[in-house]
DNA sequence: ATTACATGCAACATTCAAGTTGCATGTTGC
DNA sequence: GCAACATGCAACTTGAATGTTGCATGTAAT
């Protein structure tokens, strides 16, 4: 990694691109298909592609191929059994994305605070 | 608002559409651009379109349109300001995410316990 | 008034994502 | 072996998203 292209240009530059790969989880949780199925299987356990279509209006290479976009990011993992695949949650990006969203909140409230302070004085 | 057209189907149908709502401002953060964006206005208070674009590489009225984005989930806002347009960040929706995310957390960590308590039975 | 700045609007090209259909492959059970 | 089930793979269509260019409009400053 750090292939270092670019010049470091600026003095705050350097933070953007934390949050840009967090970008890739939100995109990956913005669809209604694939947040109703991240919510199936955290709470279901691991589900094969075809329980995971029996609910929806969509065909099962559909399923599929959603679920490869949340495997691209992380967020689930796959595994054979027999005949079946079930797939299966996996917290990690979930929580990354979380907590990044959480600094993006208090941030905003630090600079509030900052706000109110420079109108006081 | 509380229009009613569906019948409240079944049990757990009732919960997804929440989380449904909720892709829409995942989708918003899904771009690295707008989440770019999100951050810097977060951080540095309210900033014109002009602002805004200084720093990327893509053309004004393409920011334009990502604000125009974040906007239709609420994220941001936009006031007159002169000749300018100042656009602000909004923290409500971006709150409602992060419930939404922990909530999701919380939904996987009661599953683990459920089947812990279940093995050691 | 006129020049410069900031933005709005609309048409256009291009790329990408979502979903489908059709068929092939592998696995279970009789 | 054979039928039924579960999945994999690939081509295709369609619609939306991203970004551009060109011009129009409104505002500020001289």
């Amino acid at each position: 990694m750090s292939s270092r292209t670019e010049p470091a240009p600026a003095t705050r530059s350097r933070r953007t691109p934390v949050l840009q790969q967090h970008a890739a989880v939100f995109a990956a949780l913005g669809d209604p298909t694939r947040l109703r199925l991240v919510a199936a299987l955290c709470t279901g356990g691991a589900l094969s592609i075809a329980q995971l279509t029996a609910g929806t209006a969509i065909t099962r290479q559909a399923v599929t191929r959603h679920l490869q976009v949340l495997a691209d990011v992380g967020l689930v993992q796959d595994a054979r059994m027999g005949r079946e695949r079930r797939w299966a949650f996996e917290p990690a990006p979930l929580e990354a994305a979380r907590r990044s969203l959480e600094q993006v909140s208090r941030q905003w409230d630090q600079a509030l605070e900052r706000l109110r302070a420079r109108v006081e004085a």
